[in-house]
DNA sequence: AGATTAAAAACAAGCGCTTGCTTGGTTTTA
DNA sequence: TAAAACCAAGCAAGCGCTTGTTTTTAATCT
């Protein structure tokens, strides 16, 4: 009979300290006490202090993984594609904002194994959106010279975001993504000059 | 008679660790072993290991905001100076790997009093960028809507090229600059749409 | 409803180890 | 020959985690 939520309070209340302190700066004392226990008692609900950072970047990983899929295998012009998995990958930052800056900051504090399955799983995103964006220039719809390079910008600054969405003031998910798609769809140029 | 160099040897070893494992991950033993002594004969030319830390970030620091300084003082127009801007930041990284991965990655590990020091070059920092950008639009070269918005977008692209430039294969900090600000002027669609 | 009971949760104590750092003495250097 | 650099040894504190025991919880049986 598992009191139900025990172990999500856990993985919360670690998902706040290691981005606030980062995963070696944390103790499992400071977990323990975040969850009201002393220390040994933490270890009826999780076998390591790695655990934790595990499962909390796996599932981060698996939130930007299924929330892109659907929109990479539509049928929506590039452009639009583009729009919605911008809406899509700053919906899942915004909204899981502790877990996401863990999953960005911290998944490199990972033992070799984990560490890979993790890896996998970002090389796996980065696919999807290296196939989105070769759509797009193969339709026409984008005129990049190096794909690559673009990508790496495109989810440089993205990733970003969950270093000041907090000092972002009020604006919601989407008008984030519609900023963010307008400055990288058009640029910032003032639009005299022709396009080359 | 202080044997030359011995500090800086430090420094740099400390700065290969730090980028690879982390601050916190990385023990005073490591860094000794690094530079063929034991852990004590470290403190014959150091007085903590988080003098380590805040002096390779306040180095970083300084290379930014010296790097910088020149350029956002210049006549230059506004598209030039951005140009030349971007190639300074992204110089600093590239030339600089190592002591830009601490600085970015590691810098918020500092205690207060050291930790309030490199946020505030980092606001100077940002602040420089934002005249920059300002005088760009005021003189109509740029056409931004949301001022802040583009500055977090800018120097959080440009930021992540630490995480990513040794995959970039061989390009020079100049290639990478300029196709950065070509992608950031001009935008990636393919300019057949009207610019609103 | 109240008593029973076994699983689940938490505690109290502490183990083995590593951490950053110190100290006192020896070697190296110019 | 004296300053500088380094070593050898180890300290106090904190680390992740384990163990044996007690308390709490909630389903079960009168």
């Amino acid at each position: 009979m598992p009191r139900i939520g025990r172990r999500e309070r856990i993985l919360e209340k670690s998902s706040q300290l290691f981005s606030k302190q980062g995963y070696h700066a944390t103790t499992i004392r400071d977990i323990s006490e975040a969850c009201g226990m002393l220390s040994g008692s933490l270890y009826a609900h999780i076998q390591s202090k790695e655990d934790l950072l595990f499962e909390i970047t796996d599932r981060g990983a698996e939130l930007f993984l299924q929330s892109l899929r659907p929109i990479v295998d539509s049928r929506a012009d590039p452009v639009d594609k583009l729009r919605r998995a911008m809406i899509a990958h700053i919906r899942v930052i915004t909204d899981n904002l502790e877990a996401a800056t863990v999953f960005f900051h911290e998944w490199k504090s990972l033992a070799s194994e984990r560490r890979r399955i993790i890896q996998q799983k970002r090389d796996r995103y980065e696919r999807m959106w290296a196939r989105l964006l070769s759509e797009g220039v193969e339709s026409g719809a984008f005129r990049i010279v190096d794909e690559k390079f673009a990508r790496l910008l495109i989810l440089s600054a993205a990733n970003g975001l969950y270093q000041w969405y907090r000092r972002s003031g009020d604006l919601t998910p989407e008008q984030v993504a519609d900023r963010f798609t307008e400055i990288l769809l058009s640029g910032l140029s003032d639009g005299k000059e022709e396009k080359r």
